[in-house]
DNA sequence: CATGAATGAGCGTTCATTCAT
DNA sequence: GATGAATGAACGCTCATTCAT
């Protein structure tokens, strides 16, 4: 019996990614049960394990699927002729619209990898290609003159992007909380943080002294 | 033995209370368990049930214990004449010098909260005592004319906030990831968020139109 | 300090026996913990264990009370001047009238007698001081010729108390089961046993051959 | 291991049973635990929760087992000429030769089916589904002339049926009690019952007044 | 390759009973 | 005598993973 054509194994393991996401969206990473996405994919458990391995290389190849799909959201987002309007949509996109299932998620993800390397570095490799394109979109609006040329923009990748998942912490802990409402804040911390106005700098610049 | 006094009471409570932090720091929530939570506080299973009903009693315990011990801190570093630098050092206490054990627990708690009820009430209940004390800190600043009368208090408190449990989940992914390096930049953003500059409002200043 | 005044000691016993039976019979005997019944009794568990050693001797007890009220009833009953009608209100006082609860914690009783040596004989010292009236009763009876000489007296008790005991068995199975839709069918099978009809006697008339 | 044929399902489901029954009447329904079983089947308990989703299960699935058995066994019986003489082979068969274990099973299950409505219902069925075969076999015998037409079939049977399992009340409460020696009375009462004696019907004769 | 029955260590919790105060 | 905190063995059940078929 010959392997699997490569594309039955790919198609086969989207839709074992699907069942699990199911899963772990509507009862949470722990709860769920291997037998559960079993039975949301209509297949044995010893189907699923020789797709995945564990547990956890089911939300490694979760993440892996959501970092593709959100780095080809940013590079579209990415042309827009206005970076702070597309920062903007960004924001709007992953911190507002992102279903609550789903943040929950990635909470949990996050929390896990705490505790667990293989998750932890699944997630780390995820975060480094976001930040990355992100880094890189900064990088050419600075060469070419539209941000100032003292950002530090690793850090201030870094300071957006923590923004963002602190809203997730807060949308998971408070499902009544609405993000819209701190859009503009965020802008406002965005925007200083790419061309820090100078009458603060005296104050508070300390990152391009 | 007769009713212990409240105070030896509280004094067990505190003890039980001190090793299961130890054994969810070390271990995680989940896998820390019951038994290894009696053999740290050198107490029987039916002793630490006397004090604590449930599993998750042990964690709003624990919640409830830091949320206390931080405000406290906070009281004191309001007392400082200059916000700003009240502010940097509640960002370098709350961010950077808590120790990671602890951090990784903070999110450990926030993802179990996207799932249980009763640990959600009592983190958001937290969460409230110190975003209020923080809103008072900043609505007398206000009212003492330190800060702009437009400053959109409640939504400032919770992107700062925001922007802190984010570090928290980033610490968390990356050991090796240092906040220090991004306190300056989170001091520019606290900055505009309280005193926005002119110049960003027309791009940016949503939040006082 | 001196002994408790036998007096308060028994009243204390009353006391603990009417909480721990007001347990057994809403929750059952296995489901009813100690604690209930301290709680129930408004007692320690410490005060509780200086009258009863055990949970089983809290059955014991209320196995002994049970039978000295039933005891009395039953030796009032046997004053009646017509024999079948004082059985006849002896079923239904006892089978018919007894609250559900009570005829559960009966069979559960029983049951635990089935496999604690210690229940066992204080259950079956309490059937033989009722079965031991009944007894009496119905050799007076014969000895004043109301009844055949030829009646196994003994045997005869035991099966009315089967009888009895398996309604009892009945009424815990189906709460629907109204038993004195049966009382007339006892009836005749108590009166057949204690008078055989001649013209049974040659088809199943062993008992009297 | 694909689908185990239902056949060998089905043995393996015998196979727990036994080993629960075999449990059950040597240390008890609460006594003996989860894992007793397992060890007296030579299985896990993994194993034995795909068979039994719970104890309380195995009690239903032994009930059903018996009643089957025991149907079987009074359709036999039933087919014997002499009515009485085919009640007086089942009295003995089922009062007297069931083996002691097994009747203080048999008071166990009854008491717990006063607390647990799982088990109350199986019992329930499996108490209608001998009944009603003992219903059947009288109204044949009464439509073929052979009883008394005036005979209440279904309150005989409820009488016939609770004086058996009051004889299975006295078997566990003495395990001395012989209970051949009330079969000649029991005898007696049914015989009355199913033909009642026209001088005892002035007496007691509600019954088919 | 798929199946699904089986594994088995381990979980959070209970509760009759004890005994220092 | 009374108190009630403490004991600790035990319980029913779960579930990620394996492997014979």
């Amino acid at each position: 019996m010959p392997k699997l054509a490569p594309k039955t194994q790919a198609v086969r393991r989207e839709h074992i990614l699907d069942a699990a996401e199911r899963c772990f969206i509507s009862k949470g990473f722990h709860p769920a049960t291997m037998d559960d996405i079993c039975r949301e994919a209509g297949i044995s458990p010893g189907a699923l394990y020789t797709h995945f391995a564990s547990k956890e290389e089911l939300i490694a190849g979760l993440c892996e699927r959501e970092t593709d799909r959100f780095s080809k959201e940013l590079a579209k987002i990415a042309e827009a002729a206005d970076l702070l309007a597309a920062l903007r949509s960004m924001a709007e996109k992953y911190c507002c619209q992102e279903p609550i299932g789903k943040v929950r998620l990635h909470v949990e993800i996050g929390a896990e990898a705490g505790r667990n390397a293989v998750i932890a570095n699944t997630v780390r490799g995820a975060d480094k290609a976001i930040s990355g394109s992100l880094v890189h979109l900064l990088e050419r609006e600075r060469d070419e003159g539209r941000i100032q040329p003292t950002v530090p923009i690793e850090i201030a990748v870094r300071a957006m992007s923590a923004l963002g998942d602190g809203l997730f912490l807060h949308r998971t802990l408070d499902p009544h909380f609405d993000p819209t409402s701190i859009i503009p804040a965020m802008m406002t911390m965005i925007g200083a943080l790419l061309a820090p106005a100078p009458d603060l700098r005296e104050k508070t610049g300390e990152h391009n002294s």
